[in-house]
DNA sequence: GACAAAACAGGACAACCGGTCTGTTTTGTA
DNA sequence: TACAAAACAGACCGGTTGTCCTGTTTTGTC
């Protein structure tokens, strides 16, 4: 005891590295998977910044406000995380069609497989924000609106190959974007991601199987493992 | 001055009128109101007493806590909110399909008149509360099936009249809730309505109009009238 | 090395929230 | 009228939350 406060009181205290842009992100993904989790109001700074690791100081001098970093998440974190889910693949996809089935098929099976239904980011958050700062809702409708705008100009892009005459591009990105975000609403309130398969299939119009009597699709409900 | 405490004096002190079921009633009007606007963790139960004008004994001795509240609030009202708008309609309807019509019209006639949108009542609470408590979650989930049984109800008794031969009643059912839901969504984030007709139109599949150059349709900013 | 600005630490605080508690009044019942 | 239970009033409290403030350390720059 008396060698470290001799340490102490002789070597310069301790070392500490400033790394303001890891500090920034590490804080960003912790309060893009709280308020994720809990949602804006339901997420305390607190415990926000014990999870982190981050000092309020810390937390005070890159984020002045509670507003102003979830202005970031929204702005950062959300949007870049529709760009992966959403946007990128329908760019990348042979068709608009065929990118929106994909996108449906991907984050049905994603949350089969990790047997939780956290539901849409950017819906989570409209819901709870829209109405309560008008920065949060120009900010969230901004991404809306990026949203419906890839796929339209999917739409466009099939249109000038000759596909999709007789498709709006506007109201069907529109659509599309409607169908999944509801689907993720019941998904969510349900714990069980089936919804997002039978959506799809009613968005693409497939008939009904050939066996009238078809047997009954079972219904998984996803038992969360966490806590309570 | 005197004369009244003279009378204080005298007479028993003045009448209460015990009225339980107003005073839950009043309650739970504002409660509604308030969690619509401000969700459930936004909404202040000192602010909901002040509003009411129930003081803090009369609130919990009808409402132990406030979650009990807000369950009361799901299970009457909001509950009773989705029976007006959307099972009745569809149930009076002639068919299922011109009965979700009529809901999608009706909604967005009203969201232009009011000029405001709050959302759908059952979604905004189930984004906000279905993963903070299993009991918020069976709730809401419940409302959202009664939903769906009552469109696919309709589509079956369509079918026994002959009609919707190649439709799935539960996949339809589902699909008319989900662009409802996510066309709400929208339309509260951007707060214009006009996505609902959007969805409309595209969920009945109707053609693009006759002329390809047709004018923008402009879509109205609504623009609330009421605090920032 | 000097110095200013940025980066970070950590405590303090005032406001607020939900719940509890005690006491009073009204109401149904016999 | 007597009385118990329900209905209501209003103050109170412990805990939490977001923010602010002062001080210290690191870093870039001349």
């Amino acid at each position: 005891m008396s060698a470290e406060i001799a340490q102490a009181a002789k070597e310069p205290p301790r070392k500490r590295t400033n790394d303001p842009e890891g500090l920034r992100n590490k804080v960003l993904d912790v309060a893009e998977a709280s308020f994720q989790a809990h949602g804006y109001h339901g997420s305390a700074l607190g415990e926000l910044m014990a999870t982190a690791g981050v000092s309020g100081g810390a937390l005070h001098h890159h984020f002045p406000t509670k507003k102003a970093l979830a202005l970031a998440v929204i702005e950062e974190r959300v949007a870049a995380a529709l760009d992966e889910t959403w946007i990128s693949p329908v760019r990348a996809a042979d068709t608009a069609r065929e990118g929106v089935r994909a996108v449906f098929e991907a984050v049905a099976a994603e949350l089969e497989q990790q047997g939780f239904v956290r539901g849409c980011p950017l819906n989570n958050l409209a819901h709870e924000l829209s109405l309560a700062d008008p920065d949060f809702r120009a900010a969230l409708a901004g991404i809306f609106a990026e949203w419906r705008q890839a796929i339209a100009d999917k739409i466009r892009a099939d249109q000038q190959a000759g596909r999709e005459q007789g498709t709006d591009p506007e109201r069907f990105a529109a659509f599309a974007v409607a169908a999944y975000s509801g689907a993720m609403s019941m998904a969510k309130t349900a714990q069980d991601a089936s919804v997002l398969r039978d959506c799809l299939a009613e968005l693409e119009g497939s008939p009904m199987p050939p066996f009238p009597s078809r047997a009954k699709r079972r219904r998984r409900i996803l038992l969360r493992p966490g806590k309570p």
